[in-house]
DNA sequence: CAAATGTAATGTGTATACAGTAATGGATTG
DNA sequence: CAATCCATTACTGTATACACATTACATTTG
């Protein structure tokens, strides 16, 4: 289905807004904003080339996300970083882990957890690799597959939020956990629960591996910290 | 600490974006608008008295927190209503009632313990009333009590999103519950490992208690349709 | 008469203007 | 020299204007 070369498409810059807030919420994932900084509506409207109206349009959608706060007649501010916040993060994201992977043992088909297996262990599959980035995007889309298992749209679309909040720390924290090892093993046996349909006991060891995450939380905001204010070109 | 005489207050019309956010937050809460209903910005803003630009800004965020849904060129949608969009919220809020309920056990003070267990048979002592929103308020006082106890407030705040998404039904569900009563007692349970500190009972009582609700959605929704198209003076 | 087409009317998308509020910096005063 | 006050500057809040997209409806065409 190609473009049939339609010439008249000059096509007004309607969708702004989306494009906005994609650009401006990807700045805000990984903490291009200072944490607490206060966002400049004008000058983010001319670095993407549109007005305040979409810009402004966007960060009001960022705010409900979790991404910025909003004090009246001051503007937005981008978000903070601390570790009882990253825990929390990790706290709230455990327990939709974990009644999904009981809901995805209950609903899942056959086929369906054959092939999110299938696709686990192709991904696991990476070998020695330093491009934490990827790894941290397979683990990603590990936990996601199990929860749409869950056919629960509502419960994925909140993980998918928590998890857009917390990308930026879940790459440092498995950084040091790969470091540690387990996690390979903590997913092989998750998901031999899974094969199983052993919701109780995949849904106390899903939570345990998240929870152990979140422990972390200290050092991963220091260290973020550090790669905030250091660590990159800027 | 007065706000001293400054007749200086005409005031600009600032802060109508939160003016406007309340109230077609108040008007979705309480299904004003027709299920899937497209809504109407000009109509909107006039009616506040007030521009596009506010409203667009508010319905932006209403979009976020799942009361509206969006289309490009198209607008404003308001939500629509089924049973399994019903049944979803009320898996969620089982999720992180539970897991909250379990932090709540190890954070919450004996002191704030008490006074969340006082607050409780207070409330309870409303006796034998028909006033089923004072009933739902309460309801959804007692649930938010314990999970402020795990002083986590992500948790707290995504299920205060989840409650204002689910608030229309709960009032019909604890109707019809109440009729068949089982509310106290569940309760008066919950508070009981909540006193003991039992996590893990607590939690799973919660979560039956709450999923038993949830059984209830198709019928929920076939009444709550009922009343959004016939029972009220619109 | 049904389907297709053109056109008017309705409504969204974004830029801009202007009013009002907070922030800044220098002058003034103790 | 420090604190206060005032003027200036920078930025936010909302209304409005206009371009574009969609929708509804009447007209034409097979």
């Amino acid at each position: 289905m190609q473009k049939t070369a339609k010439p008249k498409k000059t096509a007004r810059a309607a969708d702004s807004v989306e494009k906005v807030y994609d650009a401006v919420k990807e700045l805000a994932v990984e903490y291009r904003f200072k944490p607490g900084e206060r966002v400049n509506e004008v000058e983010l409207a001319t670095r993407l080339s549109v007005s305040r109206t979409p810009v402004r349009e966007a960060l009001n959608r960022l705010a409900r996300d979790g991404f910025m706060s909003f004090v009246p007649n001051r503007g937005f501010y981008a978000r903070d970083i601390t570790p009882e916040g990253v825990q929390e993060l990790y706290e709230l994201r455990a327990a939709i882990e974990r009644a999904a992977f009981r809901l995805a043992c209950q609903r899942g088909t056959d086929a369906e957890i054959a092939e999110t297996i299938a696709i686990w262990q192709n991904n696991s599959n990476l070998g020695p690799t330093t491009d934490w980035a990827k790894v941290a995007e397979a683990d990603e889309a590990f936990h996601i597959a199990i929860v749409m298992l869950s056919k629960n749209g509502r419960m994925l679309n909140a993980l998918e939020g928590v998890n857009s909040l917390i990308r930026f720390f879940r790459r440092i924290d498995l950084e040091s956990n790969r470091r540690r090892g387990g996690t390979y093993d903590e997913h092989a046996a998750i998901i031999e629960c899974l094969r199983r349909r052993d919701g109780d006991a995949g849904g106390e060891l899903i939570e345990r591996h998240i929870t152990l995450s979140s422990a972390h939380a200290v050092e991963v905001t220091k260290e973020g910290l550090a790669r905030i204010f250091f660590g990159r070109p800027d």
